[in-house]
DNA sequence: GTCTATAGGGTGATAGAC
DNA sequence: GTCTATCACCCTATAGAC
């Protein structure tokens, strides 16, 4: 390990700027992604607002940690599933959770709330990444056709966004995860059989 | 008609009230929900941000009439189509190019963009209005169970955000509408007749 | 590395002249 | 009914003291 003074700041600021965005998701789940700005942020880790640019770059750069921290979970999550060898409703409904324990993540990663804001390549990738490994996934499982993953795809997003927009705290649309693999997986095998 | 003075500033501030609307939902479209402040609103109108007090109690009011007229744009729509007994697939692709055409008005009426703001129970009242209306008319082909409606309104909404977010100005998400209602009315009837 | 002070932009909203 | 002037916040970001 380096221990040069250089190297010994850079791997504290690591650490802080881990804080820095922990306190962003904490503010954006309790509030909503509105709720993070740099006085926010700064008051939740009891320091001043200038503090914060010690450790990003401007308010933008938290923004883009924080998308890019929510596609590396995402990814991670999806990484392990595969892993696992899970069966596609397991997953189906896995992935549909994640969406809908954290709506301001989910709001962050695919809503573009933040004006303004576009993710750097950098971030984007990660989402690609994600994006990738569902796709395999799916392909595991026989599912290949581009606007088969589509349909899945939106099936999942808009079961999330109906959860989070019209029954939030309850489990209306979650429930009909089972219901809606099933109906897509089985168009699927009854149109490629045949 | 009453003729009387406070009739006739009344009709004369609805009428202007419309054109601050319409301003409204001018810089909705060029730049999103977040591109509507009163100055802008103002200036698209040729006049000054207190001028507005006249005909908008405040901006939150504003969205309000903004909510309601987009529900009340869809009420319009479900409901003609459903009077001219228009097919399940016609209607679905119709909705969906509704949701599409205009981002600013589906984020508006769906994913909540303004911090904060919270839609009256009269401008909600609407939004009830026009998903009765589209039960109703998914009754008229037999689909009355509460899980098929969410799931075809979940796949709604999930291609339309997708076409909105993943692939703007292109119709990848909106031309898997057909394969999707199909898909989706197989599926209910096929349970129903056995 | 954290702070105070401040610049400079934005916003919604109100009072009061005309 | 529209305006000017203003208030009272909010925000990001920077300069420079300690």
């Amino acid at each position: 390990m380096d221990t040069s003074t250089a190297a010994r700041t850079e791997r504290r600021r690591a650490v802080v700027r881990g804080e820095v965005l922990d306190a962003a998701w904490t503010l954006a789940r309790e509030g909503g992604v509105a709720a993070v700005s740099l006085k926010n942020v700064a008051a939740c880790m009891g320091i001043k607002p200038p503090s914060l640019y010690e450790y990003v770059p401007n308010l933008h750069g938290l923004f883009d940690l924080m998308f890019k921290s929510g596609w590396q979970q995402l990814l991670d999550e999806v990484t392990s599933l595969r892993s696992a060898g899970t069966d596609v409703g397991s997953a189906f409904r896995r992935v549909l959770r994640f969406c809908v324990e954290d709506p301001a993540r989910f709001q962050l990663m695919l809503q573009r709330p933040v004006p303004g804001f576009v993710p750097s390549d950098d971030a984007f990738a990660v989402a690609q990444a994600a994006y990738d490994t569902i796709r395999l996934g799916l392909g595991d499982f026989g599912i290949t056709r581009q606007a088969d993953v589509d349909l899945i795809d939106s099936m999942l997003l808009g079961l999330a966004g109906n959860q989070i927009a019209n029954d939030p705290g309850g489990s209306r649309f979650v429930d009909l995860a089972d219901e809606a693999i099933d109906l897509l997986v089985g168009y699927v095998e009854r149109r490629t059989s045949s």
